[in-house]
DNA sequence: TTGACATGAAACCATTTGGTTTCCTATATA
DNA sequence: TATATAGGAAACCAAATGGTTTCATGTCAA
């Protein structure tokens, strides 16, 4: 299990908000990754290390290519915590959310 | 106006998720905030400085003291940052929020 | 008005971060 | 089999980060 330290590392980077949004669209290699940037190899490499220590993408190996995938479930624990304060600027939707999430429970 | 990135350096850091906590509940002075905390005044006064850059918190003077109040609408940033990619764990809200928009278009 | 208190600011330090280049290994393919 | 391709790993570097100590300044209060 990944920290949401970690997470929320991953997700301060610029590149690393700009690859997930990538790689959210579909599954992409890392030579693919690296293509859309200006950027070395090891250097993307470097950033989906991060990104998987936090939980944000996985690797899944095929041949000589490893095809990153997005991986949404941390993403929505930092949602979580921003939900937190939710109350400041959305009185309404909270509510509702709160409402529905007792339903489900 | 402060830029998006500022907000997700400013979110990275426990120590200062942890002020955010503390001073949403209500306004605290400076050496207030340092007394909750294992560290030094200065170290603290840094992570208001971030925390003011990234938009998420506000200082008023008064006096000798400076008071340090959540700035809730930065935070709503990063939340719709993170809505983009809500739809892969929430499919019954992306399906109605993408009802509501299609409406309102 | 003198001293205590709240904070700012500067200098310094170790570690982390984000990048590079170089070299190595494994897999496809002509 | 020889070569090109995809990626890993290590060494290195500059700048940013997160902390410290020390000193200066302005405000409150005895």
């Amino acid at each position: 299990m990944y920290d949401t330290q970690s997470t929320f590392k991953a997700i301060a980077d610029p590149t690393r908000r700009a690859i997930i949004g990538m790689v959210a669209d579909r599954e992409m290699t890392i030579g693919e990754v690296t293509d859309r940037f200006n950027m070395s190899r090891p250097a993307i490499a470097k950033h989906l290390r991060v990104l998987r220590d936090g939980g944000l993408v996985s690797v899944r190996e095929s041949g000589r290519e490893r095809f990153i995938k997005f991986e949404p479930s941390a993403l929505k624990d930092v949602e979580q915590w921003i939900e937190h304060f939710s109350h400041f600027w959305d009185d309404k939707l909270s509510k509702l959310k709160a409402a529905v999430e007792k339903d489900e429970a």
